[in-house]
DNA sequence: GATAAAATACTCCATACGGGTACTTTATTC
DNA sequence: GAATAAAGTACCCGTATGGAGTATTTTATC
C-alpha cells in the first residue's frame, strides 16, 4: 500500500485529486494538508513508519508556498518522494521546484489514469513522473545551462538575506553567537535574531536541522 | 504533410520506424540514411523547400555518430527539429545529444501510437518528444548541475564505534537527545554521552563542527 | 517624501546542549 | 575464573540556545 499525502489550499482540488487516487486499490491517502506550513506540522507530528512514500504537492498557497516546503522536507525526509502537481508551467516553478528537491513535476490536466500511472511506476521504477510539456521545459534548461539566470533564483530557494546566508555560513563552522557578533562586529544578540529568522525561512527549529538542509541543499 | 527524415544504420530498424509513421498520413518520410555523414550530404543536396522537419535520429551508427551529426545539422539547419530515437539511456548519451541541439528524445521500446502522438505534439505544439524515463534523468541532471562526488569510502578514520556513527546519523537529521533516546530505546543522557564522545574523537566541540565533519568527510 | 524590507539590539524564560563523573555490560586476555 | 579494556548506560551542573516578543536604525524603491 503506498501512502500518498495531498497538499493543496483549495478543498475542491483536494477532492478531486483524492478522487483520482482512490480509483488505484494500492494507494492510499496519508494525510491531506492546506499549505506548506500544515504540511510540515503533520510530517513532524507522524512517527516514521507512518511517513508518506510520496507527496503530491500544490505550488501556489498562502503561508508556506510549495517550493520552500519541498526544500525544507526533502531534506528532512530524505525517502519521501516529493511530486508538484499544479496547473502552472513557467520555467522560473519549474527550476525552482526542481532544485528545491521535487522529483516529477505533472500537470493538474493530466488524466487520473495517467497520474495514477505514473505515480506506480515511480513507485516501482523510481522514475519521476513528469508531464511531457514540462519535459521539454526541463531539456531546455539543461540545453541553455548558464543563460543569465539570476542567482536569486537558482540557490536560494529560501530567500536568504545575503546577512543570513553569511551567518548560516558562519554557524555551520561552529562558530557560537558570540563569537560570529564579535567576527562581524554586530551584538552576539542580532546574531542570534537572525538565526531565529533564519530557521523561520527554512521552517526548522534548530541548528542541527538547519545545517542539514544548507549541506544538502547547497547553500553553503 | 510533415516530412520526416529517418538515419539509423540498421535497414530493419529504419523499415520499422517508417512503417510506423505510415500509419499516420500527415507523415511522409522525406528521406532515410545509414550514418550521420550519410545524412549530412543529403541535407546539403536538398533544396530549402523539400528540408524535413523533423529527423529522427539514432546515436549509434558508424563513420559520423548522430550526436555529432546533431551538432552539426541543428546550427546549419536551425529550423529542423532532431528527435533521437535509440535503445540507450544513459546519462552521457543524453545530455550529449541534448546539448548538441536534441529537441527531444526517445526511446525505441515506445509504441508506435506513443511516438506518433508525441510527433505530431511537437509539430503542432513545439514541445519536444521525450521518454518518461528520458525526462527523468534530465530532470536529476537540473537537480545535481555540479555533481563532483568524488567521495571515495572513508572508511572509519575517527574510529567511532557503531553505536557512535548510529548517533551521528540520527543527529545529521536534526533530531535532539531527547528524540533519539526514545527512537532507539535509551536515555536522552546517554545519547549525550555519546555524542560527547563523539565530539572527543571528531576533535570538535559542539554540534555544528562535528556536523560539518560529517558532511565533507562523507560520514553521513 | 513615503514606504517596505532588512539589519540592528534588547528583554525574559524554558530547555537543549557541552563537560564532567560514575556505574554496568560485553569482550578479550592471561 | 579473575583482570582488564572498551563500549554502553545514566545522571548532575552551568551555560548556550531557541522562542517570542518589542523597538530603533539603515537601506532600497517608488
Amino acid at each position: 500500500m503506498i501512502r500518498i499525502a495531498v497538499v493543496d489550499d483549495k478543498a475542491n482540488n483536494r477532492k478531486v485529486i483524492t478522487d483520482k487516487l482512490s480509483r488505484n486499490i494500492f494507494f492510499a491517502v496519508a494525510f491531506q494538508a492546506v499549505n506548506g506550513e500544515d504540511f510540515l506540522t503533520q510530517m513532524r507530528c507522524l512517527p516514521e513508519e507512518d511517513l508518506p512514500h510520496i507527496v503530491l504537492m500544490d505550488l501556489e498557497m498562502p503561508e508556506v508556498d510549495g517550493v520552500s516546503a519541498i526544500g525544507t522536507a526533502s531534506s528532512l525526509y530524505p525517502n519521501v518522494k516529493f511530486v508538484v502537481l499544479t496547473i502552472f508551467d513557467d520555467d522560473d516553478k519549474i527550476f525552482r521546484a526542481i532544485r528545491a528537491g521535487a522529483c516529477g513535476y505533472l500537470l493538474k490536466e493530466e488524466s487520473g489514469e495517467v497520474i495514477n500511472d505514473m505515480l506506480m511506476n515511480l513507485w516501482e521504477s523510481g522514475a519521476g513522473p513528469i508531464s511531457p510539456s514540462i519535459a521539454y521545459k526541463i531539456l531546455q534548461m539543461v540545453q541553455q545551462p548558464v543563460t543569465a539566470r539570476p542567482e536569486k533564483e537558482t540557490g536560494n530557494i529560501f530567500q536568504l538575506s545575503e546577512r543570513e546566508k553569511e551567518i548560516l555560513q558562519l554557524l555551520s563552522q561552529g562558530l557560537d553567537y558570540k563569537e560570529i557578533g564579535s567576527k562581524i562586529f554586530i551584538s552576539p544578540n542580532t546574531v542570534k535574531k537572525h538565526t531565529i529568522n533564519i530557521y523561520q525561512k527554512l521552517h526548522v527549529n534548530s541548528k542541527a536541522q538547519a545545517l542539514r538542509i544548507a549541506y544538502t541543499k547547497g547553500l553553503i
